[in-house]
DNA sequence: GAGCAGATGATAATGATTTTCAATACTGCA
DNA sequence: TGCAGTATTGAAAATCATTATCATCTGCTC
């Protein structure tokens, strides 16, 4: 139940920048926009590619990725487990919990949190222009212990 | 005028885990320890070590890196730039604001903020372990432009 | 349908970090 | 203080994620 629209929105900010419309560009722009794989990095999907077409390379990924980044259409996200991970760039901005057992990423939002991010900066005499707030965590167990 | 304090303060937390307290890791110690060096990375500490004692090796810097995080002896940031950046445990927690055009680094604490972080994590059913809050700007400039 | 610039795949290179392993040096104990 | 036994070291090679090289191929324009 692949949104093709999604697909084709990607596909189009490509062209826009005077990019081709490859065989290999279309698969792996089809998996950023499967809602399914949440922040796949890009083994992931250079393994999701390769099942649709077996001959396409990871460099070929790498390289579609750092395309579109650069177009906007997608973010990369570095999270301290040394590789970066992808999403297709969301119209809002949101940050990420994720859940320290799982691998699992959780995205939400604080209106209150930006805006003493904006106070902060500029009480220091700075503004931003882009930032990252990352949370940590565990699964709370109700009761549970071990 | 090392604080040579600080440093000590670094060796017990080593000697305390059962290490044992070598030359190389008295000088990549002490150099984590002075207040200079804001947050060097890996290669950084390497070359200042290398100053002090010329047979020290890199590998041996990562190694007591590790070890020293793993005693949460020192902190280590992975901001996006692919290399890791390490600093002492400072007893109270802070978040960074990097500057865009210098690369300085700025600490700063918000409990408000960290506050809202509880709040939303909680929400999600959550427990915050730890928190990554960077903010990337650039220097206000009062009234001039370019 | 031809031609060419841009894209691809295979492979090698890179940069940061980690592992291997034989040699060395802390530490506790005699 | 000397010494054994183990943790630690340095040198070199291995990993891991990512990027560059380069000859070949293929969208795309005419």
């Amino acid at each position: 139940m692949t949104t093709s629209t999604d697909s084709d929105h990607l596909l189009d900010l490509l062209k826009a920048s005077g990019a081709r419309i490859t065989k290999p560009r279309r698969v792996i722009v089809r998996i950023l926009a499967e809602k399914g794989g949440q922040h796949p990095d890009a083994m992931d999907i250079f393994r999701r590619a390769v099942r649709e077409d077996s001959r396409i390379s990871l460099p070929t990924v790498y390289r579609t990725l750092k395309v579109l980044e650069e177009q906007g259409a997608i973010q990369r996200h570095a999270f301290s487990d040394g590789r970066s991970r992808y999403e297709p760039a969301a119209g809002e901005h949101h940050d990420h919990l994720i859940d320290m057992d799982t691998g699992d990423v959780i995205e939400f939002h604080s209106e209150k949190i930006e805006q003493l991010q904006e106070e902060i900066a500029r009480e220091l005499g700075y503004e931003i222009v882009h930032h990252r707030l990352e949370l940590y965590g565990r699964k709370r167990k109700a009761g549970k212990r071990r």
